[in-house]
DNA sequence: ATTATATATGAAAATATGCTCATATGTTTA
DNA sequence: TAAACATATGAGCATATTTTCATATATAAT
């Protein structure tokens, strides 16, 4: 004999708002993706790597020496972007350049500022 | 005597383009303020909150319902998106209704669920 | 071939994050 | 005034993230 709902024992206000927000809301691998997607632009150093690669493509050094950090901790967030799928890159000789994979990219830290600007 | 400069000891390949990088650099405390506006949408509960409040306000009970989490859960991440400024409340009796405090909130959110559907 | 350069990567340490539990606050109702 | 309800909050735990350090790989130069 349960003493509750094994489910969800909270307690609904608006049922009709619940429904709702279910019913909009997006699949389970849509948030996971988008909320990966954020992940990216949500550390300081990712930012930065991010607006920088903006201007023009940059390899790994040139990175470590604006960001200030080592070149080590650089290659790990590159790896990172890479697997977001936000930078890509090519090799010349021995150097990798890195480049913005598309401007969405851009335009979402663009938006961005201007909410925090205001 | 030290072995090295103490400020960077990297390489550099491409001064130019570091200190385009330089140039253009957003400030110390917009890249913190960016960072922590990202970080309100880099995790899956928070990033169901806001695209749940989009649609229309609810309370602290519903959003529990909703997303099928605690009330201390969704409370703790109601005030943290409260003190990035992405969520406002009002009080109506003893319940308080969560809603966007601006619509670049939901821009944001609709510009990388773009991207991610491509 | 050997050495140097540019970057990548695994493991571990340092730190941050998200949740739970217990308790506190503010509002309404009896 | 007391009890009930909706929400807030601090402390602690579990997990995740970011960096460092040591080492590995790929390309180029000698």
């Amino acid at each position: 004999m349960e003493k509750y709902d094994d489910r969800c024992q909270c307690r609904i206000i608006h049922e009709d708002r619940v429904g709702g927000a279910r019913r909009k809301a997006l699949r389970a691998d849509e948030i996971e993706g988008l909320s990966q997607f954020f992940k990216a632009f949500a550390d300081p150093t990712r930012l930065r790597i991010i607006r920088a690669l903006e201007e023009e493509e940059m390899c790994v050094c040139d990175l470590a020496a604006f960001l200030e950090v080592s070149e080590s901790a650089v290659s790990h967030q590159l790896r990172l972007l890479r697997q977001l799928k936000l930078v890509v890159n090519r090799r010349q000789g021995q150097v990798l350049y890195y480049r913005l994979a598309d401007d969405h990219v851009s335009r979402v830290a663009e938006l961005a500022l201007e909410h925090i600007r205001e």
